[in-house]
DNA sequence: AATGAATGAGAATTCATTCAT
DNA sequence: TATGAATGAATTCTCATTCAT
């Protein structure tokens, strides 16, 4: 009845919605604590919404993480996008791509680590939303790599390793940085950038064609 | 009144000794359904052991989590004693690296799956167990480079940044391997494990030393 | 989010009121789950009325049921009304008698049901409503048969236990037929109708054997 | 922790298993406030053991009624066994049966009259566990009416009609004795069961008149 | 009059842990 | 050492009811 019970950090405040303010809570939770170490009572104190709210507009529990996973996926979108694009340059291509990908990793830092978190058996698909986004999006670079070599923009190589190699050292980066807490690695993301750009390019001249 | 759990993979039989066969089985479960999804009635059933005896043996259910991090430490061991090695080569050292490396992920298979997986709040620091040793190694290789480099062995770089990547990258192709499922992305370990061994060689001379 | 009950049986679509629609959804859904096992929601979606209005119009879940046991009473009193009539022979009476109260069951098939279905114990009277209709029915029919036995139409018998056995074996009929289905009992009710008519007035007489 | 927390009858207490407890306790309460109006915790403390119990020994609260379900049926050999019996007279027949059929459902009497009323959906079987027996007990004793009247030694007559009126009488007698309260009805079971087996013998011969 | 959202109380069920043998 | 029974504290979920519009 008083609305200051517990003072919550204001961002889960009554500005948004009641589900809005469920899947935020939700989504910062399980990424904290794993799916099954987060409890309907945390979220809703969290969110500041009455438990049952939880079940009335989501079903249950697992509608929560449902209606999560489905709102990300219309965030990959973009990304699939971006490869359509015309690019000038080998080096310009891999340096745009680059930033865009750790910006999409940041902007769903929460999806992306409670997806590495895991959710244990229950909604066992969570644990390959995120790599399953990393395979497609090999898919779709070591396509674009073979392209820009038969453009002899780029020497050959195998391409769907350099892409893995490519994309996963940017997650690698990512991840340490977000789980580890910034001064127990000394490696910055950037450095790990350039350096991912650096070896597909692989600098020194010598370029060959594929057949 | 259930017995869906009975008769389990004979290797869980009554050839280990109690303590053995909980470690096991809460091994394997942990990793399948982290650790909050696991509850120390599967683990009982798994092992074939009474429930009560996880108690009096590990205390807690928390306990044997310890103590399958204890005996996962000293298996640590190895992989550190290998870099005191001497190496002919930067060739035959990254070979041998990468085919230890992937061995001691693959021995450990269970520890590490269980590790991404994470446990929630309740015992975080395992979450970090997996990230710790490959921060080690990392800094282990990154020394060990610098050390070729000044031998004249290898190219100047980014030191850090290669070995952070040339682990890494074998570190995924595991992660995909066991989490997705072979069929389902198209690059065996062994072709990334080359690609890595390829990059930090730089293949094609022109090496520098470092000043 | 669930939409399972949407779309009913036209009939209790929005032809009768907001009121009767939720009379009538009710009756039909405490006969066949009993009164705890209906919920508001159930109601509220068969009935095609918003939840709340339940309770606008009948104050709570009870006041349902209490409306619609008020009904019910104005429904009983045409049989007690048919004794008062007059009638020509001892057969004519029960061959009327019988068909009226086979009739009047019918008619108010679902209120019998629900009361033998019982509600537990929130609103214990109802399990008692039909048994007080039985029992008053019970006591007209015993004294008129005492009453048809002065007038010498009726052989001389106890007559509470012949008024009790006619009227319940026509009641055990349609419990039967009504609960079992059809094919899981081999006795029509007209058979039992004509055997119970049979046995009061003891037409003994011209017995065959059987061959 | 004290012994006498709420004062209970007597009858629950420690002297029974656990598991009988919470049958004992499970049937009273059912037959008294109907499935839905039971909770587990009403039968936990009724039965005093731990809630959790039930849970543990039944699996659920499901499972307290398919054991006593499954008890009860074992209770119904001995009716059927009956029908194999030799018997020397009708009159002697009918008078055993009508004894042994009504201490059956006085020892059961729980059983029975929770089946009367109901369970609500969940475990709807249960409302026809009381009329299946009915029903075959209609079958023996139809069969058994028949036998009789090729041996000579009853008349002919609509003999499934008969059998359903007769044991339906005693089981309505039966039921309003337990669910009324003796008082508000003057009708005791062995005045109907005097004239069931009357109606049977058809024993018109030797008619009076009231005086 | 009608409705969508909110809510407190309670229901069934699970779980780690302890106890008595 | 091993085990079956017991248990308190949670956890997910439901339900009748109220509130604001």
């Amino acid at each position: 009845m008083s609305t200051e019970e517990l003072e919550k950090p204001s961002s889960h405040k009554k500005s948004l919605s009641t589900s809005e303010r469920i899947l935020k809570a939700t989504l910062e939770l399980v990424y904290k604590n794993g799916y099954k170490g987060t409890t309907t009572k945390m979220i809703a104190n969290l969110a500041q919404v009455n438990e049952a709210s939880i079940f009335r507009i989501f079903k249950n529990k697992e509608g929560v993480l449902i209606e999560l996973l489905r709102r990300n996926e219309d965030k990959n979108a973009p990304i699939i996008e971006f490869f359509k694009g015309e690019f000038s340059s080998a080096v310009d291509f891999l340096n745009q791509l680059s930033f865009f990908f750790i910006d999409t990793l940041k902007e769903k830092k929460e999806v992306f680590l409670f997806c590495l978190n895991g959710t244990g058996n229950d909604y066992c698909d969570i644990n390959q939303v995120f790599m399953k986004l990393l395979v497609s999006v090999t898919h779709l670079l070591s396509n674009k790599l073979k392209e820009l070599n038969q453009q002899g923009l780029l020497k050959k190589m195998d391409y769907e390793a350099a892409a893995f190699t490519f994309l996963h050292s940017l997650v690698g980066g990512f991840m340490f940085e977000n789980i580890l807490g910034k001064g127990e690695f000394p490696l910055d993301i950037e450095r790990l950038r350039k350096y991912a750009c650096k070896i597909v390019l692989n600098d020194d001249e010598g370029c060959e064609k594929d057949d």
